[in-house]
DNA sequence: AGATACTATGCAACGAGTTGCAGTGCAAGT
DNA sequence: ACTTGCACTGCAACTCGTTGCATAGTATCT
């Protein structure tokens, strides 16, 4: 259980609604913690209960009412507890990874557009990223931009070692169709 | 949801009891798909009753009895169906990220043994993955083993990545903890 | 006037996954 | 004889997360 820090960290950032919290999720934080909208607003409820913030409804001017969230004293001290306390890596859940072992059981040519659609993915969040880097992180940054930045740079490195590895499994599936049906090689 | 498909592939590459299962998710396929023994039993329990595998209870000599599961018909074309379907990347979840963001709002000094443990982690496993890469993968590869290797490669790939960009981390922190106090460069 | 779409919040029902516990049977140490 | 430990299976209770739906105001297009 951890949406609650991530809510946390990004309501320190920047106190928001769940809107804009759900929206944030799609980009930046969300590249490396996703929640949809409906967990983000019941995690709110809870942590509001619980006083670890604090929401304002602001009545809006040619919009919709919304309800502003702030991180309180509480809140703030379960961030540092959270900090301090040790964590274990996520477990990992890569159904690419299981499909590639599966197609040794049927067409692995069938997981060619797969793989295609996935190299395009990571290929476009990587220029995101890019984009990101080059309008935000050039130039002297504060502590809170640097530990961002090195945020950033692991998804940098990542897409780039994914769209690696998409490049040379479409290798190994494409030669795969040449010498058709033989299982050795 | 995809434990199923994770759990089918691997009863198809062996047939296999739960509990052999749960071993085995813990190294090899669980590297890429994690899974409690529980977890496992209640989608035995279920995918025996849908038909898409079927046990069959073996008296142990000198041993508890285990239930060994196989792939009947009817699953294998339910993995077909799912390779040929295409899937969305899973959302990524890495608290150690939003611990980074989180950082600038507590002491970064903290992280330090939190980033320590994780290359630790990483190292071994990658350390492992060689192992695995020198035992099984060297040689000449059939489509199967080929198409493990392919999975094992991208597992190596990012402890590599990994460990790089924990040097890289502690570098920064590391830099705080030099420049004290100061919140600019 | 009506359709479409976006901001904004939320409930209800369900399914996936975790945690904790419980039991059997064998083997081996002490 | 007694405990510890491992192979093996599973239930029960719970929390986390997803899917689908509901609502309501504003804006824009046709």
């Amino acid at each position: 259980m951890s949406l609650d820090h991530a809510l946390l960290v990004s309501l320190l950032e920047k106190p928001s609604s769940g809107y804009e919290l759900a929206r944030r999720f799609d980009r930046s934080i969300g590249y490396f913690w996703h929640a949809t909208h409906q967990q983000i607003y019941k995690v709110l409820a809870r942590m509001e209960d619980a006083g670890w913030i604090s929401g304002e409804v602001q009545p809006g001017e040619a919009a919709p009412d919304r309800k502003l969230f702030s991180v309180s004293r509480s809140g703030r001290s379960e961030v540092s507890r959270w900090l301090a306390e040790p964590t274990e890596p996520e477990g990992v859940r890569d159904s690419l990874m299981v499909k590639m072992r599966g197609a040794a059981f049927g067409k692995p040519g069938a997981l060619i557009p797969e793989l295609e659609h996935h190299r395009a993915l990571h290929a476009n969040r990587l220029t995101a990223y890019r984009v990101i880097e080059a309008r935000d992180f050039s130039g002297a940054l504060d502590r809170q931009r640097a530990l961002q930045y090195q945020v950033l740079k692991s998804g940098i490195r990542f897409e780039q070692g994914w769209l690696e590895w998409c490049e040379e499994a479409l290798g190994l599936l494409h030669s795969f169709d040449q010498d058709q049906g033989g299982n050795t090689p």
